[in-house]
DNA sequence: AACCCACTTGAGAGACCATTCAATTATAGA
DNA sequence: TCTATAATTGAATGGTCTCTCAAGTGGGTT
């Protein structure tokens, strides 16, 4: 396998007409500073995030209770997926733990939340998309 | 497995203090509200553009895509994740088809620009999460 | 206490995805 | 035309994820 700066050094060549040794230490700077302008923790926490999004039962659960701008019990977010009280149970807990929902305990019955994040995110995504 | 009307049934006796089949129906209409604001096209489009986003190889493209705020070319892009050639393609493909980024010939270079939409939705990302 | 019901947890099976290798296309230059 | 190089494509594989089943937890009621 070529080394892969060998490829960006000719590109810089065709760019700048030439290409000394400290062009491309110099470009290579500049990328790995575009990738690291967020600690790593940070970007972990934006895919899982995003993770969690990416499913079509979880995404539509997210989906209702955004538009719901309001708690809603399990037993109401059953009624909207196709999938058993225990794969709900997983899905919620998955959007718990990337931050997309939280719960609320009120009896026997169990209630979830969109967070705040997820109504702003969500929205855009909705507004944007398409 | 009992079906999943009963337990909402109970939910809303529970919140209602009683309740007539007239209040589940209600019910079960204004959460099929909430899940269809929007057509499934709609939805799969949304889904796709966040399950492109979901992966660290492509979420990380794309962040430096947008923090360059400019087109990179492949070669440039390959200094920023650990990947072969092939897979960097494959993952550059997956986030065209996804409307994440789009991409320019130029010569026998190719260049990659982050879509408006990504842009905004990544930024959004950055600046709520954590 | 004993029971019911709402919900969660753990383990396992199957589906799906990301990556690699090998081969291919396309462009530039000699 | 021949060669070198940039990038893509298809097939295969190893790993991950999602869902289900079965069992468990905990609150509420009698």
């Amino acid at each position: 396998m070529v080394n892969t700066t060998d490829r960006l050094e000719r590109y810089l060549e065709d760019e700048l007409g030439e290409c000394r040794s400290d062009d491309l230490e110099q470009r290579l700077a500049e990328l790995e500073t575009l990738d690291e302008t967020l600690g790593s923790a940070q970007v972990d926490a934006e895919l899982d995030f995003l993770s969690a999004l990416a499913n079509e039962t979880r995404y539509r659960l997210v989906r209702v209770l955004v538009a719901a701008r309001d708690e809603l019990c399990v037993c109401e977010l059953h009624a909207v997926v196709d999938i058993t009280e225990s794969g709900l149970s997983h899905a919620l807990s998955n959007l718990v733990d990337a931050g997309v929902v939280e719960s609320r305990k009120d009896g026997r019955w169990k209630k979830y939340r969109a967070t705040n994040r997820a109504v702003a995110i969500v929205t855009l995504v909705e507004g944007t998309i398409k």
